[in-house]
DNA sequence: GATGGAAAAAATGAATGCAAAACTGCCGAG
DNA sequence: CTCGGCAGTTTTGCATTCATTTTTTCCATC
């Protein structure tokens, strides 16, 4: 299921060991639970009953409710009254919005980026432009997605602002989950398409056209939320919400 | 959600029942916490011992501990392990990146808003726009204020995209913090232009010109961003993180 | 056999208790 | 007089416990 990318579906039962060891044990948990959520450890709409989750993660009911309510702020589950956590499932209109949202983020980012990218980090995202192209002659496409995903956090990064990039990756973690799925059944005609609008990003930011390359990210990221709506109206189990 | 506008610094004796009563505590104590520091309660940087916050607000330490722990997600309290929690102090590079990240986000507003916007939300607009230049023509600065965040705010709203406005009320909350300070300086030099640049505002929105209204928003949060830091050199003590 | 309601069981929300870490004040050495 | 170390106090982090709400189950009734 998660082979798409390096490493597996993390376990349940490794979650405190899994993510980097944070000082305190609400951190640790905090940042193994969201792992384990965004790489779709959970179906969307489960319960998360978290009597059950203190004893496979062998910790008190304490630290796992302050991860779950900052996870609840982070939007990826939703708090019930007195009903406990659920996963959060996205549907359409979330997902259109999550994208919305992502292209302005990444416009933002592109803009910036023209402004302050080294001719050095120039030449490390010409060097990921060059690998994926190569993923994509091979037909390799969980290499492909990583490495898009790749040029896309470089980017971000040189847009030299922690807001952004910590915005940015909390709204990436929530699509993941969708990322995962949609990644699976694998959109052909959509790839090409992809591919070239990667060109043009590439060649903007080589000639640090930042209006340019601000209006193509948001343009590519709005083709990204089309194929990923496509792919959710023929699979509508997946990730639908099952609200009643 | 923060007021932003209207009623006077919230006391810390009121935090319980000022905000309206979520159905649960943690929920009440959330959000009054957040109105207070919004607001200004307390100085950057101060340290918030939970013990006494639990005995003013009557309230035990472990929804309040719940509440903090979402409120440093939230960015607006600072976290040290082991060390207790410390009202968030924005220095410089901090404003800086934040209102770069507006500037994004309102662009986008501004992009989308252009395509979902009805003829009674532009009037509203016109309205408040009218307002607002009367406040500037009787020098009435807090009315002014009011109505300026109103105006954007109608903007976000008129985007339809629940996402946005839940991300730029969040970082309009942080923001509102240094702006309770700037604001009582008044720049006036830079009233008149920030008028002007609104009179533009209206007129693209009026003209549904997508692509014109982001760019001039985004140009008048970077004038918003020159302001305030202007303000900040001006006067360092105010939000200058002691940090050493 | 199906339905409604009451009681039992389980889960959540909040409060309290306890161990460990940090801060304070004091004292002595240099 | 300043600096470093040590004991006492305070504060934080987590576990446990209590109270309330929800869910389930079972039984009586239709």
């Amino acid at each position: 299921m998660a082979e798409a990318s390096g490493a597996g579906v993390v376990e349940v039962g490794e979650l405190r060991t899994a993510s980097g060891a944070g000082s305190s044990l609400h951190e640790e948990i905090l940042q193994g639970l969201r792992r384990y959520l965004v790489e779709g450890g959970l179906p969307d709409g489960a319960r998360i009953p978290e009597r059950l989750l203190c004893q496979t993660m062998g910790v008190s009911r304490t630290p796992l409710r302050e991860a779950l309510k900052v996870l609840a702020a982070e939007g990826l589950v939703e708090l019930l009254p007195n009903r406990g956590a659920r996963v959060r499932a996205f549907g359409e209109k979330d997902i259109r919005e999550l994208f919305e949202v992502m292209g302005g983020l990444e416009a933002l980012a592109g803009r910036l980026a023209c402004e302050h990218i080294t001719d050095e980090e120039i030449a490390a995202v010409e060097k990921l432009h060059y690998d994926m192209y190569a993923s994509y002659m091979r037909r390799d496409l969980p290499a492909y997605f990583a490495l898009n995903q790749k040029i896309h956090q470089a980017i971000v990064a040189a847009a030299r602002n922690a807001v952004l990039t910590a915005t940015y990756t909390n709204f990436s973690s929530r699509l993941q989950r969708v990322r995962y799925n949609a990644n699976r059944e694998n959109h052909k005609d959509r790839w090409g398409e992809a591919m070239r609008e990667h060109e043009q990003i590439l060649d903007a930011l080589q000639r640090r056209a930042g209006l340019e390359l601000s209006d193509i990210l948001f343009r590519h990221l709005q083709n990204k939320r089309a194929a990923a709506l496509r792919y959710l109206s023929d699979h509508p189990s997946e990730t639908d919400p099952m609200k009643g």
